[in-house]
DNA sequence: AGAGGTACCTGGCAGC
DNA sequence: TGCTGCCAGGTACCTC
């Protein structure tokens, strides 16, 4: 399910109903997400205070008094607010228990997702210390692609889905940037102009910002907090579109695979 | 360094 | 109806 938007959106919506609040209790009914579901959390994180929920990349951080909770949601991850009595159904992993008798619920199917605990500060934890800079954040620009990208030779596409170049840019957004900066996703990063760079740059600032706007993307799964879908699909220019026409040009959208990701583009807008 | 593959896991869908 | 195979928004790790 999520990209950036998609856990900007659930962040959003998950924060109103944590910030200030203890949490009482914490279920864990899946000992192994991704990586297993650590003792520490379900013995240290029960009366404290949730202070702040951030996000790096597409990591969730709930933060207490101290320690803090990581969150990933994988491929089909979500994280709900509901009532603490609501009965869970198969794949509701977690239930984070709330003084308020609310819970926040995280609910993963394919289990790609994970929920870990640390004492320390969570961007030194070795998931979260390699990760780029933030998208939408200073520090991020064309200036800065185009030095990490010197005497490289990868593909493009594969260059910005890098969590270690940029933070949070996964495959549908990825795809729609590239269009939009009228850049070839096979193309090599080395190859790229600074100016170029510039207007990739800003295109995926601005991909990541309408979807945030619009709720995220909802392909098949994806809901925010309260269980509504987002609604960036029906601004898509590639992703899924292959054999439609181009919405600029009209020809013909080309789908093909790169690292095993689906790849879509407009061999008439974007050069190689 | 990079490219390609694997693994983790379940559900939905197309095709037969 | 039911089987099979393929696909899916992520990421780390392995080998060549």
């Amino acid at each position: 399910m999520p990209e950036l938007p998609e856990v900007e959106t659930t962040r959003r919506g998950i924060a109103p109903y944590l910030e200030g609040i203890r949490v009482s209790r914490v279920i864990a009914r899946t000992g192994n997400l991704r990586l297993p579901v650590p003792r520490e959390l379900l013995e240290e994180l029960p009366g404290r205070k949730i202070l702040k929920v951030d996000r790096r990349g597409k990591y969730i951080l709930l933060r207490t008094t101290s320690g803090t909770v990581i969150l990933h949601l994988g491929m089909s991850g979500h994280l709900r607010i509901v009532p603490a009595i609501t009965p869970p159904g198969k794949h509701d992993h977690l239930d984070f228990i709330l003084e308020t008798s609310l819970a926040l619920r995280f609910t993963d199917p394919r289990r790609f997702g994970l929920a870990l605990w640390t004492d320390e500060e969570p961007y030194n934890h070795p998931l979260l210390m390699g990760i780029g800079p933030e998208p939408l954040l200073n520090g991020f620009d064309g200036n800065y692609l185009f030095h990490k990208s010197r005497k490289r030779t990868l593909a493009i596409k594969q260059f910005i889905m890098d969590s270690h170049i940029v933070a949070g840019v996964g495959n549908i957004y990825a795809n729609e940037a590239l269009f939009r900066a009228g850049i070839h996703p096979l193309r090599s990063v080395g190859a790229i102009s600074r100016e170029r760079y510039t207007r990739l740059a800003q295109s995926l600032r601005d991909v990541l910002c309408e979807a945030i706007e619009l709720g995220g993307t909802t392909l098949r799964d994806f809901h925010d907090s309260e269980g509504k879908p987002g609604y960036f699909a029906l601004n898509l220019d590639v992703y899924g579109r292959g054999g439609e026409p181009c919405h600029k040009c009209g020809v013909t959208i080309q789908a093909t695979r790169q690292g095993g990701r689906a790849t879509y583009f407009c061999k008439a807008c974007q050069r190689r």
